[in-house]
DNA sequence: AACTATTTATTCGACATTTACGATAAATAT
DNA sequence: ATATTTATCGTAAATGTCGAATAAATAGTT
């Protein structure tokens, strides 16, 4: 890839960001992948690609304030970046594009 | 990825093979992929993602008889199996509800 | 109040896989 | 032979992956 292009993961949490909205970060990001994706992932993973995302200017992040819960640490919160619709919208647009010009007969 | 998991440039490369049809092979594929994604890639970079996917049994390959033309040297015909349809189909389908989770507010 | 343990979270460091390219090799028609 | 079309090889860069370390907050204990 050319630094601007989408990985297959960087994609998938790009949609999971976008999903949860307001309340985006780690361990959530990571809950919801597993799930909607039927995949397991690290909770490392899921940071390192949250930080390659944010230098790419996908995503932008704020400090939640702390929960009052037994170690309600403060959140990292994420949200999509106009930029990253809009990297979202290429990346689907042209795949669509692409399923529209198989042949009937190439799938069963 | 774990193996099984579709690259993104992987999962261009079978749709563009799907879209040949009958006449997947490198070059072919190579400008498709430069016209439909808007995006140049080398032909060694199709060759290696073709390679790989037919290790995972996405894609399965025939030569061809070699072309009456100057230089027409056999080719190598790629087919995208019931795996690799099934693989395309899943990664689709599990995108597509992803984006239909994403609240109104969340997107431009 | 201060200390320690526990819980929730993020950051760091290392390695594996995928993506990418330039150079090289193979086959065929002229 | 040689030019042309095509495929393969070797290597570098980007992305994907994890385990361990670190940080911040609360609950319990003295």
């Amino acid at each position: 890839m050319k630094g601007t292009n989408l990985g297959e993961l960087e994609e998938i949490v790009l949609l999971v960001v976008a999903n949860l909205f307001d309340n985006a970060y780690g361990i959530l990001i990571k809950h919801e992948i597993e799930e909607k994706c039927n995949r397991t992932i690290t909770i490392s993973t899921v940071h390192n690609v949250l930080q390659r995302l944010s230098e790419k200017d996908y995503l932008e992040s704020r400090y939640s304030d702390p929960s009052p819960e037994r170690g309600g640490k403060r959140k990292l919160l994420f949200r999509v970046t106009k930029a990253g619709q809009a990297a979202l919208k290429t990346s689907r647009s042209m795949r669509e594009d692409l399923w529209s010009g198989i042949p009937k007969v190439a799938f069963e």
